[in-house]
DNA sequence: ACTTTTTTGTACCATTTCGCATTAAATTCC
DNA sequence: GGAATTTAATGCGAAATGGTACAAAAAAGT
């Protein structure tokens, strides 16, 4: 397999600490943001209706090339669905860890979701676990544990928010932590939804105002 | 077009009253149970993976007979789109309709979505909507059209029983029924979307129960 | 300069895909 | 029984698909 100088497969922000020195034809792509647009049009068009024809026009390998640096077209969704939930999770992850009142948090949240769903030149993208990802979770038990794991995710950050909240007084006594972290997660899920029907920011701005007001006063 | 005796298009139980009297051959297939099975396949594997063949063999028409009853395959899936959205509104307009305490009518609700989301003898199927018709809508407006349709139509059965609720002192003066029926909407969701990636019943009536616990006591 | 190594680029193959043209079958009307 | 009409069945064809073989190219090592 060929994989020695992995660069952090995130970031992609990182200038080659040296020379590499490596042996043969340099590459003419940047893995990095090659698996980028390779994401990107995974997640707009899905697994099947995304041809490798398209992903070598948009990466700008040709096949070939394609299929040695990332493996067949599969391998190739994983990978991107990988990339998915690591950028997701660094933009989100701080936010989970600051330590500031539970509604100043939340609309945090929501607000980067928003950005990462409604961004996207030919529409909105939507998110890559609910719209792709969970279709091919049916049949594809490996997708299906990643789902399964970013699901379970998100449901315990919020979760620990909520704790947190409570322990700090921000929530009633009979407030159930768990359950709140899963109409979170809900929320997160309506958006990601609706925003791919195209329904415009305001109303999912709307939208999400009305649950975290529940959410924070809830009993 | 061939549009002549058209039958209920979503019972599909009514035996045909007396002789059509059609004048060809007769039809060795019954379009509504026809396009039952497309439905099947379209909500399992998406658009672009259902192949006319796996159509074709699933309904046991050809291939130009599929295509002389439903026309092509994006049609034959807006068909199947609408016959799910109207099995769905069927299944549910009773309870929604229903004079029950706000309680247990989402119940009887979510009862039935997990009903329609976790059957199916190759898994779960989840939901047409959330699954593969928000894929097909960012780039396709009369499918987009629909999703919105469905989208709004659930909010506002949601905000009718909440209003109702309301109403009825169920529910405390702050209380919002909007962002209420939005939860329970979003409820819809998360569930369609986690049963997708094989959640066990139990589960997702766990979260259920806990989203209900909120909605009904919400302030 | 020559070999080695790694990547690129072209071309190809087998299969699948959608849609349709054409022919055969089954039924009603005359 | 024969014409008309509607459907079924076979199969074609052009295009697209996923994947790969193979040679040319570009770099480093010797």
């Amino acid at each position: 397999m060929v994989q020695k100088s992995k660069k952090p497969p995130s970031a992609a922000k990182i200038e080659a600490p040296v020379a590499p020195k490596r042996r043969g034809r340099p590459r003419a792509y940047e893995p990095d943001v090659a698996l980028g647009k390779a994401l990107d049009l995974f997640r707009r068009d899905g697994f099947a209706a995304t041809s490798l024809d398209d992903l070598s026009a948009a990466t700008g390998m040709n096949r070939p090339s394609l299929y040695g640096a990332f493996g067949d077209k599969r391998e190739l969704y994983i990978k991107s669905y990988q990339r998915y939930r690591d950028d997701a999770r660094a933009a989100m992850v701080d936010i989970f860890r600051a330590d500031a009142p539970l509604r100043e948090r939340l609309e945090r949240i929501y607000r980067i979701a928003l950005d990462i769903y409604l961004s996207g030149e030919s529409g909105p993208r939507g998110c890559f676990t609910v719209m792709t990802a969970a279709s091919e979770a049916v049949s594809d038990p490996d997708i299906r544990a990643m789902v399964l794991e970013g699901l379970t995710e998100l449901d315990k950050a919020f979760g620990i928010c909520f704790r947190h909240a409570k322990e700090r007084g921000e929530l009633p006594d009979g407030a159930d932590p768990a359950s709140l972290a899963h109409l979170a997660s809900a929320t997160i899920h309506t958006i990601a939804i609706r925003a791919r029907a195209r329904v415009p920011r305001g109303e999912l701005e709307a939208i999400v105002k009305g649950a975290v007001d529940v959410m924070c006063r809830a009993k």
